[in-house]
DNA sequence: GATTGGCACTCGGTTGGCGAGAGTGCTGGA
DNA sequence: TCCAGCACTCTCGCCAACCGAGTGCCAATC
């Protein structure tokens, strides 16, 4: 009984349930693909991959189905890549190029891969860790309120809001906003707190408390690591025939409402640059357990992960497309994006 | 035969089919409600109603459903307000004012929406019409790529990027920025034009293109009107037992994702302060006809809608309590946000 | 020893028929 | 104008029977 031949199967069975979506019987095995052997001999092989749990059946007398198991291996040891095509790369690259900014980066990023695969796309913002600050902003709204904004060096913006107390006036704003700039020039994180302290000291006392409050608000907004920003597309494609799933749709929406679990799903994956799977039940989130996560970070000049961007679908996906649709993006994505 | 009860009664038959979500006969509805006729009489009226196309039978020999029509004339005329409880307000109050920042305002909106309705929430951002600049920052990125930062003096943060030609370095750049800040200050969006062509005009030779760039980015941000980004929250919602839709959530998935249509959607149907709803077929969007969508401007300090908020359901909605919520909200973010 | 053909068995899905239940429209009477 | 009764219609759920696909096993063959 031939080891090689057994892999073969197995491989036949995931294409062929991939793309009908039925569970495979013998007979059929032995007519789409070219195996060289009789029905009878598929099914020792069969009863083999189901004892070594690879594969299952739904029901006595239907055919069988890939396990979790039986997808991993594939993906491991039996995919072949599948490079995109010329015209797609060509695709990628034009729609990303015209992006006007960092966000719009992103969403066409989300919605070439929920093109591509026919899935969900996920991306996961840069997060500012390390960054120093570029700029600093302060602009009054309503009454008692403050929007401070924070530019990084990274070209990262962020907003926060801020209770001030009453009586303060646009020139102590605009003078607060000239100190902190200067002091922050060209420093790096670790030290803004510093130069931040000694600025805050040297203000006269009816608005050293406005000046601290600020100081405040701005360290933390650099320091903030779970300020990592999610983008959802091509949901639209959940509804598609042939993404039905046994729990239905319901649970996997859910997941995938949960941000803050799901980025915690996708930086767990993500362990370097390459394209990480996790099928079925490897996937911490229950509610995904019925899917699959291909993940690739695209990473900063110095070789850093700064973000992620991945695919979900079933299980029962196209895994050799998915992957190397998420890896050409992630790729084209590194050029484009700020070092 | 009395005008005023047949009216009670399709107030019933809403009201009913809204709860059970099943077809309603005349028996269960007297039943039910306190009318003070009997069965046949009631029978009798739906016949009038069905004549007028407020209601209709999916089929013969079951209860009545209400139509679009028949919605209509319940929320214009028969539905009674039913204001949010003092710990569901409180809880709106408290919830977004513990916002972050202005993406965080938004997000929670949409939050707030999705749960008190137990629908899709749709937010959308405040555009930049009319906006004056604040700040304006360079942040060199890649080669060749310089970020542009446009602050508001709204609060609104734009970035764009800009390639820019080789052989730029930071003392021109810094230059740069510091006119443009120069020229820029207190002026409304219609002069910086002019300010923007005196600095150019006053830049030397060899950088001369790179400032015409960064002015047409700059004003080309300020002016653009499209630049309306869309926020849909509780899309999981949708999966949620009684949400069947005859067509499936297909349709109603991609109409969700078509964010350009959906925005013209909600800014036509947002007249002014007040809350809106459209109905079915009422919606442009075919996707949308089995659905409604309630509407709300919320508004600036000066009257003006800048921006949207909405819930979308099935017709089948509880439309008092979705009214409600959203104009509760709304009303709620008009104070928090900036005038 | 691996492979193969044959055969009995299992089981899910489909079809068709039947009865129950719900609701309607209509008609005649109060 | 309202109401009670009645005949009619249609859907839904249930049950039984059937069909087909696929398996597992066994004996024969290469």
């Amino acid at each position: 009984m031939s080891e090689e031949r057994r892999l073969d199967v197995l491989r036949a069975i995931v294409e062929d349930y991939v793309r009908t979506r039925e569970p495979v019987g013998s007979r059929i095995l032995t007519e789409r693909h070219k195996l060289g052997v009789s029905p009878a001999t598929v099914r020792n092989d069969m009863a083999a991959l189901e004892e070594a749990g690879l594969i299952a059946q739904p029901h006595t007398s239907a055919g069988r189905i890939p396990t979790d198991k039986g997808y991993r291996l594939f993906v491991d040891q039996l995919a072949e890549v599948r490079p995109l095509t010329v015209p797609q790369k060509r695709a990628i690259e034009t729609f990303l190029s015209e992006a006007v900014d960092l966000d719009d980066v992103v969403a066409r990023a989300g919605r070439l891969i929920a093109q591509l695969t026919g899935q969900v796309a996920v991306v996961q913002y840069p997060s500012l860790r390390r960054s120093g600050l570029r700029h600093l902003e302060l602009v009054p709204t309503a009454e008692g309120r403050l929007l401070v904004v924070v530019i990084t060096d990274t070209g990262r913006v962020e907003q926060r809001f801020l209770d001030v107390p009453v009586g303060m006036d646009d020139g102590t704003l605009g003078e607060l906003r000239a100190r902190f700039n200067a002091a922050a020039a060209g420093h790096r994180l670790t030290e803004i707190g510093h130069a931040f302290a000694r600025v805050t000291e040297a203000m006269p006392d009816e608005h050293r408390a406005l000046a601290t409050a600020v100081a405040e608000v701005v360290t933390a907004a650099l320091a903030e690591e779970s300020e990592e920003r999610i983008v959802l597309t091509g949901q639209a494609n959940l509804a598609r025939t042939g993404m039905r799933f046994e729990q239905g749709l319901r649970p996997v929406l859910e997941a995938l409402e949960e941000q803050v679990v799901l980025l915690g799903l996708l930086t767990d994956m993500t362990d370097d640059a390459g394209v990480a799977v996790s099928i079925g039940h490897e996937n911490r989130l229950a509610g995904l357990s019925e899917t699959s996560v291909v993940t690739s970070g695209y990473g900063s000049s110095d070789g850093d992960t700064v973000a992620i961007l991945s695919s979900i679908g079933p299980t029962r996906m196209d895994y050799p497309g998915t992957i190397a649709a998420v890896r050409a993006v992630a790729r084209y994505l590194s050029r484009v994006l700020p070092s």
